[in-house]
RNA sequence: CGGGGCAUAGCGCAGUCUGGUAGCGCACUUGGUUUGGGACCAAGGGGUCGCAGGUUCAAAUCCUGCUGCCCCGACCA
């Protein structure tokens, strides 16, 4: 993409409104426009972004065996009747009225339709398990939206629902997704903690928030150092297996936020070893039974002839929080600092004299290769000062700034500069070419 | 929903106390000089001062009501 004909409105001052860095941050790099209260616009690169993380997640859910759909955001009013949550859901959710009057809501989740169209199309245990996800935006009409798109009323989640015969069973699919989250958030870049979240009347241990640190949380959580250490299951992880081992192993040690926090167990772990940390809450794994299936009638037949309810979990993760979450977890004076995996474009090639024949040519030429070679480059082919330049990209975040100007040029010389530990390296075209296309194609 | 704050050009702000021609920086447009870490000179464009009432000869400024946004708390993904 060259940033001439790209849409990029970068801004010098971040808005008044903007506190936390993230918000500031994204709004400072034209990530997104703030249209109200906790609604955004996401622009050009936000957008990537997104759609990136989209990714990620999508490829850890399908790997784990759960399969993708899309329902609608419009939900109608009859079906949370079923389920009796029309009423208790209270002013969070946001009614709608059609033409006829008929009673809609944009939906804050999904559990009733889901369980809609699995009693509509699944009568038998053989066709179980069965995981359904979909990615669809979210609406909650908070209380008070902060922090930019990490409290927004509007949101992009995607939410995954097991479907099993009984709660052993249930409990395979719930060990599938929490083995699928620490995947996920491992290529987000990220150090996310399985934390013990409250299970309300349903009660177990089947239930766990993933949180990150980030002195910005919401939350206050506890845990014991080990728990950051843990090695993260590969993508070889088999998940027809029992992954229990892995299971017990991420929640051996402690770890709690602060409504779950257990003072007196806290205080038996050495004191070097205790982490206070300040948390964001990134994805949230739910065993809930037959909560829904029983009062939506949602049951499959069994081996025996019997129709029971069909045990089911919910399985949240924030895809639009992250975009924020990420920015609170890796940033620094300048900017962002993308982990590669989610980063909007690869390279920042930066044309020092954009208008002279040489460095333009030379340009152009690295740009071609760089995109034949599958990588994804943002060519600041722009006619400005240096220093504006650098600092765009600087705060834009983009792993690498490919430097291209007249002065190295002339001895076939460009520069390389990692975003992330800032160092710079003079090499030639080739070379840099090479770093950057090696393991592509 | 309780408490607090803010609203003046795209963004950041001054002006409000003490009523009297709408300002500054950045950004934008044009011309020129520049160009290796957020350039400089010159000339421009851009505003129902959040909205609605009221007071006054006169309101960004004083009074009343409303709306929007932000922060703290409670609540929540």
């Amino acid at each position: 993409m060259r940033l001439s004909s790209y849409f990029l409105p970068i801004l010098k001052e971040a808005p008044r409104e903007a506190e936390i860095v993230s918000h500031r941050l994204m709004l400072r790099a034209g990530m997104v426009r703030q249209q109200s209260a906790g609604i955004y616009s996401w622009l050009p690169l936000g957008y990537r972004v997104l759609r990136k993380i989209e990714q990620i997640v999508r490829e850890e859910q399908d790997r784990a065996g759960a399969v993708e759909v899309l329902m609608p955001t419009i939900q109608s009013a009859d079906l949370w009747r079923e389920s009796g949550r029309y009423d208790a859901y209270g002013a969070e959710m946001l009614r709608i009225q059609d033409r006829h009057e008929r009673e809609m809501l944009y939906g804050p989740t999904n559990e009733e339709m889901i369980t809609d169209i699995f009693r509509s199309y699944v009568r038998s245990y053989k066709d179980l398990p069965l995981n359904l996800y979909h990615m669809q935006w979210k609406f909650r009409d908070e209380r008070r939206p902060r922090f930019g798109v990490m409290r927004g009323r509007e949101f992009l989640m995607k939410d995954a629902y097991s479907f099993d015969t009984d709660k052993e069973a249930a409990r395979h699919a719930y060990n599938r997704m929490f083995v699928a989250y620490l995947r996920t958030y491992e290529r987000l870049g990220l150090k996310a903690i399985p934390m013990r979240a409250d299970t309300g009347p349903i009660g177990g241990d089947m239930s766990h928030e993933f949180i990150i640190l980030a002195s910005t949380g919401e939350s206050q959580v506890f845990c014991h150092k080990d728990v950051l250490e843990l090695p993260v299951p590969g993508a070889d992880t088999d998940f027809s297996q029992d992954l229990t081992p892995i299971v017990d192993e991420w929640t051996r040690a402690y770890a709690a936020t602060d409504e779950m926090h257990d003072e007196a167990a806290f205080a038996e772990i050495a004191e070097e070893d205790q982490v206070s940390a300040r948390g964001i809450e990134v994805g949230h794994i739910f065993y809930f039974g037959t909560k829904y299936s029983e009062p939506m009638g949602a049951k499959v037949a069994l081996a025996d002839g019997t129709e029971q309810p069909v045990h089911m979990g919910s399985y949240g993760i924030g895809v639009s929080r992250l975009v924020g979450g990420i920015i609170e977890a890796c940033h620094d004076d300048n900017g962002i600092v993308w982990p590669e995996s989610v980063a909007p474009f690869h390279v920042g090639l930066i044309n020092l004299k954009a208008g002279d024949a040489a460095t333009d040519a030379a340009c152009n030429d690295i740009y071609e290769e760089l995109n034949n070679a599958g990588v994804d480059v943002l060519y600041d082919d722009t006619d400005g000062r240096a220093g504006a330049k650098f600092a765009t990209m600087d705060l834009i975040g983009l792993p690498w700034q490919f430097i291209v100007g007249p002065r190295g040029l002339a001895n076939g010389e460009v520069e390389l500069k990692c975003r992330k530990t800032g160092e710079r390296e003079t090499l030639s075209v080739e070379a840099a070419l090479t770093r950057l296309t090696a393991g592509k194609n």
